[in-house]
DNA sequence: AACTGTGAAGCTGTTCACAGCG
DNA sequence: CGCTGTGAACAGCTTCACAGTT
């Protein structure tokens, strides 16, 4: 089982890695990952020991064994499916941003209450509609996906959560700056915006960073 | 200077504070601050000791107190000023996010290339309407703002974030899955969602977290 | 010479454990 | 009693430093 931070990092290293591999690239060295994950080039040989990948003093690491590598560690060999509940804005640009995914990743379906949205075809969803959240527990269940993405007002995340805990997802990506809490076997990642940004703010203020 | 984390949460328990305020709470103990933090109560004890803020044994910490003295350690005395380029799903969902902000923060003005959007009046952003990145210099100055947020796709994300920093500010909240560079007085925080999204698929797998 | 692989050291943030108090 | 405040112990991650490799 691999530490969430370098499961993060992982995942970085790859997208980098396949935009180096489109551009033609070959080989990598650990201080090149170490730039784009904002680590040193010691961190980054550290994980690829994590996962089992070695590279060669004078070529670096090879791209292609890395990212299979990668994949390896990360993927569901069989491919994973993820539900979205929300088709605001948000779920929407989320669409967008997940369907680039040429991961072993997918959204399957897509949920919202709004009766205006229903039936509605969603770009990014593999040409599905947007269903009812009744349907929920049905669509989960047939699809066999085992991961929810929360993108509903604050108000309605908790239920929303309760419906994926009992329709047996295993995690939940929750974008409402809310907490919610399930069954502590589901794994709950927070997306929380308005930190971010007050985070911003602060060190945005008077801190000065030290230069070396 | 306040440490990374601790603001980060220090942000989770005001809005938590603010939503027990309006139900009516006047008190709060570091355990239920430590609930909704994913923390431990003694952590939430060591941030209030961070900020200075103290409680009573018997009643624990006075919210309204405690409000202010997070206020007091995050917020900018008087007030501050975000600009947020790229007006897309992701962008509009931001606004909305952001303008139930009752902070001293706000979002000052929105940029888009898209000759469609200029003009356009942005929901959130106090009415006022959408400009052509070439005015992003002028408006940054005029308005004082010392935030930018990109929300605009991975291609365009390091063109804008150079446009940021010349024109002064200070810290960039950046949604680009992709590493920008600048000036490292400039403090970046990403929100990678795609790195989320997998982080989330692989610890919803067959990992057993542990119950006590 | 420049990089990888890794034991060991170092840090930073977290938790323990207990004194003090209302 | 149950909670706060805090020195001290702890844990996990990060970095150092250097031997090994080509």
């Amino acid at each position: 089982m691999i530490p969430e931070r370098v499961v993060g990092r992982l995942s970085q290293y790859r997208r980098f890695l396949m935009r180096l591999k489109a551009a033609g690239n070959t080989h990598v060295y650990s201080h090149n990952l170490a730039e784009i994950s904002g680590g040193t080039a010691a961190q980054v040989r550290r994980d690829m020991m994590t996962i089992g990948a070695t590279g060669s003093p004078t070529k670096g690491y090879e791209i292609d064994v890395l990212v299979d590598r990668i994949g390896q560690s990360l993927d569901a060999p069989s491919g994973q499916k993820a539900v979205l509940v929300g088709a605001g804005n948000l779920g929407k640009a989320l669409l967008h941003f997940f369907s680039e995914g040429r991961t072993k990743l997918s959204i399957a379906a897509v949920f919202d209450n709004d009766p205006a949205k229903q039936g509605q075809s969603m770009y990014g969803c593999d040409g599905c509609i947007c269903h009812h959240i009744d349907k929920l527990e049905a669509v989960v269940k047939e699809s066999g996906a085992d991961v929810g993405i929360i993108t509903v007002p604050s108000s309605a995340a908790q239920e929303v959560a309760d419906c994926l805990s009992s329709a047996g997802v295993k995690g939940i990506l929750n974008f409402a700056p809310i907490t919610i809490t399930v069954d502590s076997n589901i794994y709950v990642e927070d997306i929380d915006m308005t930190m971010s940004l007050e985070k911003v703010a602060y060190f945005a203020r008077g801190q000065v960073v030290e230069s070396v």
